[in-house]
DNA sequence: AATTTAGTTCTCTAAATTAAGAACTAAAGA
DNA sequence: TCTTTAGTTCTTAATTTAGAGAACTAAATT
């Protein structure tokens, strides 16, 4: 695995924007390493060497990775490494279920006009409006999606 | 100020949700704490006490909230105290950002597909489906906001 | 001038996170 | 059966983060 300065340069950059949305920096850095791989199938050993991280970080990370479904791994018979890759489709996933943490938020939001003082009327009606735009928005981004779909058909 | 369990309650996920989004526990907190308060503008000391953090704890988290935009303060003449509230509208303009993020990582895949190897065609071809996507998304949010401002006047 | 008030900054400690290294397990091969 | 391989788990150390408490500043009050 020989990695050029181009390719370590966007492994720091993929990883430091995946540690920004709470990912550990190892599991980062090889989301970050699958992307930018000429092999898109790499070892347990490959993924340690070309980072640079023991075995029990590359193990951890991995692990943590396929249990967020962000990656996942091929075995090949009459070999006992197994072959990880990155699940790219699931960015498409990973966006919807970003946004179902806008739904929760706007369920949290209810919960507390729910329990508001009628004392602060102002206050109440730029909540509501928040509260308004997160239904918006979640109605909106299911229809985005089949757009989308609709768009790659034709 | 007295708290009722259920504000407490909300003030503890509401920060739990924030934390979650990467932002310090005590300000994360702090920002619960004004969704739910009866009154919608608090001082330093009311802050500090109705959480039980300390003078330290509240001055950085406060002075981080107002760095990032989510609160601010007014003064009374004749009063040195500061009432801080939130900045609710400035939700809005956190949804356009965290949608700005994703255009750094749309054009982080670009740069990614520039360096790719030709010898994984199928790869570079979900890679390249991934970028259009991302593109997709950023050029539709714009238009969602339009669309929410419009429903909005009428 | 001395004191009080409102908030900041500094120092230190506790707790959480991250990852290394070694010991381990389980399957396969010699 | 002994060894090698692939990966896991445990223990420990280093780093980072969070926040308490005390000392401090600057304005206002007495």
């Amino acid at each position: 695995m020989v990695l050029t300065e181009k390719q370590k340069q966007l492994i720091q950059k993929i990883g430091i924007a995946n540690e920004k949305h709470g990912m550990q920096p190892a599991a980062a850095r090889i989301i970050g390493l699958l992307y930018v791989s000429d092999k898109p199938e790499l070892t347990f050993e490959e993924i340690g060497e070309a980072l640079h991280i023991s075995k029990s970080a590359t193990s951890n990370a991995l692990n943590l990775l396929m249990q967020t479904d962000r990656m996942e791994y091929t075995t090949v018979s009459g070999d006992r490494k197994r072959y990880f890759r990155l699940k790219i489709s699931n960015w498409k996933d990973g966006f919807t279920k970003e946004m179902e943490s806008l739904t929760n938020f706007s369920q949290l939001i209810m919960e507390v006009l729910a329990i508001r003082t009628s004392e602060t009327p102002e206050f109440n009606k730029s909540l509501a409006e928040l509260k308004d735009f997160l239904i918006f928005i979640n109605q909106e981004l299911p229809l985005l999606m089949e757009k989308w779909k609709k768009s790659r058909e034709s």
